[in-house]
DNA sequence: TTGGTTGTTCGTTC
DNA sequence: TGAACGAACAACCA
């Protein structure tokens, strides 16, 4: 499940082969022939520039990947799947793009990421996790009645939190997932968006996460996952105090948290 | 075989 | 008027 840091990793990635590349041949035709300036993130959207007003974004949803190929070695973030190491292109491969010195491949298994020229979604974006004050952060939560881990996933109000460093953030910052933003004071306010910006820090130094096994990926995929605070840990001790992590539905997705010591 | 899973969109309800 | 909620979406796995 890509998130921010998993998105960041790709960017990372890809800017070390693509930028200064000739774009070849896609199904994008107005990009046809157009160079790589930069690759950008905003939120969890890869934004791969070929100019002023011309970037081309992906999303990833839970499945998405990106998989450089020169014919030589490989590059793949996003989802970690066999994918990452399997012939190209495959059944789960959506797009292609080929570049003068090599193929781009965007896999989606489930289908539910998206591949648009200057997409209006990046339009809506709150500002960076990194960027934003702390004024601000509780400015844009307002006084909102919100189960708390509902509005900092919100993308307009923060971009970049989804469920897993959602779920982190809130257990290092001991407060309940549940809780209405506006039952939360300013200090546990100031708190959150430090605790945000730590998790994502460290998804980031790791390469990111998934929460799902994968073996014999030789390191592909990063790892964050061997260092969740609560995620995918039902049952499993509190990394604080030992009581069992509790999950529980919020906005239909699964919420984990330490009942003993998230209030 | 059915239900759980995920981020975002969209429709419905208060 | 808009916030809040929930279903829908695809496809796999348990």
């Amino acid at each position: 499940m890509p998130e921010l840091p998993e998105i960041e990793t790709v960017k990372l990635q890809l800017q070390k082969v693509l930028v200064g590349q000739k774009l070849l041949h896609s199904n994008f035709s107005e990009l046809n022939g157009k160079t790589v300036k930069e690759i950008k993130r905003l939120g969890k959207v890869l934004l791969i520039n070929f100019g002023p007003n011309l970037d081309l974004g992906f999303h990833f949803k839970m499945t998405g990947q990106l998989i450089y190929d020169d014919g030589h070695k490989r590059i793949a973030g996003g989802h970690p799947s066999e994918d990452f190491v399997a012939k190209l292109p495959n059944s789960h491969t959506r797009e292609i793009f080929e570049f003068e010195k090599g193929k781009l491949f965007f896999n989606d298994m489930r289908k539910f990421g998206w591949i648009e020229i200057n997409p209006k979604f990046v339009d809506k974006l709150g500002p960076e996790p990194f960027d934003i004050t702390a004024a601000e952060f509780i400015k844009r939560l307002s006084s909102s009645k919100r189960p708390i881990k509902i509005a900092i996933m919100d993308q307009e109000i923060i971009s970049g939190v989804g469920n897993i460093y959602a779920n982190d953030a809130l257990w290092e910052s001991r407060i309940h997932p549940a809780t209405p933003v506006s039952q939360l004071s300013v200090k546990q306010l100031n708190s959150l968006l430090e605790k945000i910006k730590l998790v994502l820090k460290e998804g980031i130094k790791y390469g990111g996460a998934t929460a799902e096994n994968y073996v014999n990926l030789h390191g592909l995929g990063g790892h964050y996952q061997d260092h969740f605070r609560t995620y995918n840990r039902e049952g499993l001790p509190c990394l604080r105090c030992k009581t069992k992590i509790k999950k529980i539905v919020l906005g239909g997705r699964g919420t984990y948290y330490c009942p003993a010591c998230q209030v």
